[in-house]
DNA sequence: TATTGTTATACTCTATAACTATA
DNA sequence: TATAGTTATAGAGTATAACAATA
């Protein structure tokens, strides 16, 4: 459906703060920490500039990436059938009390709703409204912005490579837990 | 030096937990959201899970991950030559402040100490201390299995494309800024 | 009793600003 | 005055635990 023939030549530049792992003092190291650990590393360091730039990208939205994100997945449900707050912190992969701060938040920029569910008390369903709409079309060049931003050093081909491999990575369910 | 020729195909399976980018209601948007938008959602989801992960690895060794960060860069200069405060905070992309508190945990949990620089009395060198060296064993398999988990579902070969495509990309001058 | 969301609390990570002690 | 590190403070993001309301 949507191969991609991609020769990377020497992509392994290495990076100016990159830490070569055998040098914890004693030399005759015989674990090499396969590149697996440095590989880690990377996402780890490559996400906080990411975050740094979404941060400031949205700055001016009044929202924060965290509640972006919530906005966006909210949006996606439509209005016809807004979701709960346990459906939004199952497919956020938190804990139900983390949805409570980042709807708050949201609430107070007025751009969802709480609406208790007439069928169950219990639930409450989060709306969008008319300004969360508004922001969430700026909110959606910010993104492409920021982006675009940390992105740069990467041609369409690439970009694509790393696309199917983080989604093979974020699909992949979360194991190892309990 | 290094090339590595790949061909995905369907790499793109769908994530279930995507949000496809135009469902904001308005049915006739024509900014479909350029799929790097989508990218950089996956990379600070993945990131979420592998924070959770290292977290969990890392608990026994009473260190955090960040702290581990920061020990493994001291662990990188050498004792010969013990970096200063503001060197950690450079090569870790943080502002000094930040060094303070990640040295205030690795001191507390025996791992590196504080020493003035004889040279220049301003200066605090930060040394690894035994226990240090010892938790960075333990930190150094910590790290490859946390690893290994979130990068079960990728082959050899595509390991070493994304850690290239992450080089790159961390590689890039923080740009955009001021 | 099980489910849904909440209040209360705490911790990690990071930032800005003001201060201290050098140089 | 400029530099190195700190105290003080804040805020984003997330977690656990205990609880209320409802089913």
């Amino acid at each position: 459906m949507n191969p991609v023939l991609v020769l990377f030549s020497s992509m392994s530049t290495g990076s100016e703060t990159d830490i070569p792992d055998s040098a914890a003092g004693s030399a005759a190291d015989p674990t090499p920490d396969s590149t697996d650990g440095v590989l880690a590393e990377q996402l780890l360091r490559l996400t906080r500039r990411l975050h740094r730039i979404q941060k400031r990208h949205m700055e001016p939205l009044g929202i924060t990436p965290a509640q972006g994100r919530l906005l966006r997945l909210v949006a996606h449900y439509g209005g016809d059938r807004p979701p709960r707050m346990a459906d939004l912190a199952t497919r956020l992969e938190v804990v139900p009390r983390a949805v409570t701060t980042l709807v708050d938040g949201l609430e107070a920029a007025g751009c969802v709703r709480r609406a208790p569910d007439p069928a169950n008390r219990r639930v409450i369903r989060i709306e969008l409204t008319e300004t969360g709409r508004a922001t969430l079309r700026r909110l959606r060049s910010a993104r492409t912005d920021a982006a675009e931003e940390i992105l740069a050093p990467l041609t369409a081909p690439q970009r694509e490579v790393l696309g199917g491999l983080l989604n093979a990575l974020a699909d992949a369910p979360a194991q190892g837990g309990c």
